[in-house]
RNA sequence: GCGCCCGUAGCUCAGCUGGAUAGAGCGUCGGACUUCGAAUCCGCAGGUCGCAGGUUCGAAUCCUGCCGGGCGUACCA
C-alpha cells in the first residue's frame, strides 16, 4: 500500500513528466524534505533536480507545478521559491492511518519487501573461559535487533551463535582449575558457573607470572587435547558446561535468543579438509616446511597461513570450514557477522578466500562490524582489571531501577517489584547501547545509562506505561466502529498521525543500512510527541464524549505503534512502572 | 610505513542516497503539579560541523591533501 509520501512523490512527478519530456528519473526518486517550519506544510518538494532539463529556474518550475497541482487537487501546493510546499488535506489521512494501524495490529508497519530471502546472522560468539562482558553486551543487543528488524522486513532469519570452546585460553583456565581448584564447584562456592570459570583463567594469569612453565603445562593441556586425552576431555566437558550453562543464564535475563549453535571444537576439523581441498585446485600452496599459505598480495591483503607445519588450524581456517558447513545446513543469501570492528582484515581475507574457492555465495557475506564500548575513564583492559562483567553491570542497573521505584513511591503499584526493575534495566541497556550507529566506537557511562531521564529505554516504557494507564481509567477500549476520526485536528494529534505513517520507512531504512538506531530515534521522537499531545490536551477530561472517543483510540494506535518499536529494540513493554 | 574507521554544542550522540535558519538528551540557569502517572513538560544560554582546497546552482554530507584519535597489519582468537 502507497502511503502519502509515495502518492505525492507520483503527483509531483507526472506533473514534470507533463511539462518536460526528457526526464530521466523515476518517481521513487522524487525527493521529500520536511519544511523547515510547520507553518510551511506537511511535506516539500524541492525542484533544483529538474532546472537543467526544463531548462527553467527552480523557482519557475515551483510556482508553475504547484499551480497545475492545485487545480484539481483536495491538498494544498504552495510555491516557496524552489520548493513546492504540501499541506495535506488531514481527513482522510488521519483516518486512514489509524485505522491501517488498528487492522494491522503487531504487523504494522512491517513489510514483505524481502520475503523469500534467507538471512543468517553470527553473534555473540563467547569464548567458554570467561562470562560476558560489556563488548558481548553491543554484540547481542545488535544481532538480536538486527534479526528481529529483517525479519520484520519479511526475510527469513536464522540467528546462530559459534562457541568457541577450544584453543589454548581454553586450557589456561583449566590448568589454573585443576592445579588451584581443590574440588570446588560453583555450588560450592556458591558462584554463577561462567564467573566460576572466569574466576580460574585470571588465576592463571597469576600462576604465569610467579611460575613460568605454566604457558608450557597449558601448551601440553591442549596437546593432551587434541589427541583426546580422556581426562582432559573431561575436564574440558566440566569446564564448558558450566560456562554455557551461565551465559545462557545471561541470555535468557538480556532477552536474546538463537536458532541454531555451533561450537568450535566440531566444526574446527572441516577446515582443514577444505583446505586441502584447496591445494589440490591451486589455490592454496604448501611451502617447504609444510606450512599452507595463501597469497592475496594482488589485491594488497599479504599472504596469509591457512595450516601450520604440524597440521594444526587457525581461526581462518576455522571460519573457513564453519561457513561452508553453515550453507550446507542451510543454502542462505547472506550470512552476517556481527563482529567488532578490530577483525575486518580477517573477515576480507575469509570472504576473499571463499570467493577463490568457487563459492559464489562469498559475495553476499557481510561483516557487520561495530565499534569498541569504552568507559569514561577510558578502554577496558582486563589486565587492568577495568572489563565491565555483563552480568555485574546489568545487576547493577537493576539495582538502581528498583530503588528509583521505591523512591518515587511506585512500589505499591507493581506487582513484581524484582521483575519490572530488570525489565526497565534491560531498556536502559538495550536503547543506550542500539542508539549509537554501530561503526562508531561509544563509550557507555554507567552513570548516565541509570539516570533514566531523557532520552533513554525508560523513558519509552514510561510513556507506554501512561497509555495503559490512560485506557485503564477509560475502562474500556474506544468504539471503533463509531469513532469519529475527523475530530482530531490540533496540530499535536496531526504530528502523532503523520509520525505514525512514516513509521514502516524507517523500518525499511533500519534494514537496508543494518541499523537500529533508525528506530530507537523513531522511537524516541514519536513517544516525546505523545508526551507534549499528553501535556496539551486533557484527554480523558472533555465534554464531548465523541472527542474523547477518538483520542483514545488515537492513543491507542500510538501505543501499538510504540510496542512496534519495542520488540524492535529489545525493550520490554511495562503496563506499570 | 601501509590499510580500514572516526573527528558536529562543556559531555554523550542524531543529521537519510548533497538541499530552506545544523538538531536532541545530559549538564547550567529560569518556569509548570488541588486536574488523565512530574521517570513529565516549557523556556534561556551554548556551534568558524578538525583544518585547507576542490566538485556543484547548493557541501556537515561527495573528492583530494593535511592535522588529531582508534583499530588492524601474528603460524592469537
Amino acid at each position: 500500500m502507497d502511503n502519502v509520501k509515495d502518492i505525492l512523490r507520483k503527483k509531483i512527478f507526472s506533473a514534470v513528466s507533463s511539462i518536460a519530456d526528457n526526464i530521466d528519473s523515476k518517481p521513487e526518486d522524487i525527493v521529500v524534505e520536511t519544511p523547515p517550519k510547520p507553518e510551511l506544510g506537511d511535506y516539500a518538494f524541492p525542484m533544483f533536480p529538474f532546472a537543467k532539463a526544463l531548462r527553467k529556474s527552480p523557482v519557475q518550475i515551483a510556482s508553475q507545478i504547484a499551480e497545475m497541482l492545485s487545480a484539481d487537487d483536495a491538498n494544498s501546493y504552495q510555491a516557496t521559491g524552489p520548493y513546492i510546499n504540501v499541506k495535506i488535506k488531514r481527513d482522510s489521512v488521519v483516518s486512514d492511518t489509524l485505522r491501517q494501524v488498528e487492522e494491522e495490529g503487531d504487523r504494522y508497519g512491517f513489510s514483505n519487501s524481502r520475503s523469500g530471502e534467507k538471512i543468517m546472522l553470527e553473534f555473540s560468539c563467547p569464548n567458554t573461559n570467561k562470562p560476558l562482558h560489556l563488548g558481548h553486551l553491543r554484540n547481542d543487543s545488535l544481532g538480536e535487533s538486527v534479526s528481529r528488524i529483517l525479519k520484520a522486513n519479511g526475510a527469513d532469519v536464522k540467528k546462530v551463535n559459534l562457541i568457541n570452546d577450544r584453543g589454548i585460553h581454553i586450557c589456561k583456565s583449566m590448568l589454573a582449575y585443576k592445579e588451584l581448584g581443590n574440588g570446588t564447584t560453583p555450588e560450592s562456592e556458591n558462584m554463577k558457573s561462567d564467573h566460576f570459570v572466569g574466576k580460574y583463567y585470571v588465576e592463571f594469569t597469576n600462576l604465569s607470572k610467579q611460575d613460568e612453565k605454566a604457558e608450557e603445562r597449558a601448551r601440553e593441556m591442549l596437546v593432551k587435547w587434541e589427541k583426546g586425552d580422556e581426562e582432559t576431555i573431561k575436564l574440558w566437558k566440566q569446564m564448558n558446561r558450566w560456562t554455557i550453562d551461565g551465559v545462557n543464564e545471561t541470555y535468557e535475563k538480556t532477552g536474546i535468543s538463537f536458532d541454531k549453535v555451533y561450537y568450535e571444537s566440531e566444526t574446527y576439523a572441516s577446515g582443514k579438509e577444505e583446505v586441502l581441498k584447496g591445494i589440490e585446485k591451486g589455490v592454496f600452496y604448501k611451502d617447504e616446511k609444510g606450512t599452507v599459505w595463501v597469497d592475496l598480495e594482488d589485491i594488497n591483503l599479504d599472504k596469509k597461513v591457512l595450516l601450520r607445519a604440524d597440521g594444526t588450524s587457525l581461526y581462518l581456517t576455522q571460519d573457513l570450514g564453519t561457513a561452508i558447513k553453515r550453507h550446507g545446513d542451510w543454502p542462505f543469501e547472506t550470512l552476517i557477522y556481527v563482529v567488532a570492528s578490530e577483525q575486518q582484515y580477517h573477515f576480507k581475507v575469509l570472504f576473499e578466500v571463499l570467493s577463490r574457492l568457487g563459492y559464489k555465495w562469498a559475495e553476499n557475506l557481510y561483516h557487520l562490524s561495530y565499534g569498541m564500548v569504552n568507559l569514561p575513564e577510558g578502554k577496558m583492559k582486563s589486565r587492568e582489571g577495568t572489563v565491565v562483567d555483563a552480568d555485574d553491570l546489568f545487576a547493577e542497573l537493576a539495582s538502581m531501577a528498583k530503588n528509583e521505584i521505591i523512591e518515587k513511591e511506585r512500589a505499591e503499584f507493581i506487582d513484581d517489584i524484582e521483575d519490572t526493575s530488570e525489565k526497565i534495566a534491560l531498556s536502559a541497556l538495550n536503547y543506550y547501547l542500539l542508539s549509537t550507529n554501530p561503526t562508531k566506537d561509544m563509550i557507555f557511562n554507567p552513570k548516565e545509562s541509570l539516570s533514566f531521564n531523557g532520552n533513554t529505554g525508560p523513558y519509552l516504557q514510561y510513556m507506554g506505561a501512561r497509555i495503559v494507564s490512560i485506557l485503564r481509567k477509560f475502562g474500556r477500549n474506544a468504539d471503533r466502529a463509531s469513532v469519529d476520526t475527523s475530530l482530531l485536528k490540533t496540530d499535536d494529534e496531526w504530528d502523532l498521525i503523520k509520525m505514525i505513517g512514516a513509521f514502516s520507512d524507517v523500518v525499511e531504512e533500519a534494514g537496508r543500512e543494518y541499523n537500529p538506531a533508525s528506530v530507537t530515534s523513531y522511537t524516541y521522537e514519536l513517544a516525546k510527541r505523545f508526551s507534549k499531545y499528553y501535556h496539551d490536551v486533557q484527554i480523558l477530561n472533555n465534554e464531548d464524549s465523541n472527542l474523547v472517543e477518538a483520542r483514545v483510540y488515537l492513543v491507542e494506535m500510538v501505543l501499538q505503534v510504540l510496542k512496534n518499536c519495542f520488540s524492535l529494540i529489545g525493550i520490554p513493554f511495562l503496563e506499570v512502572m
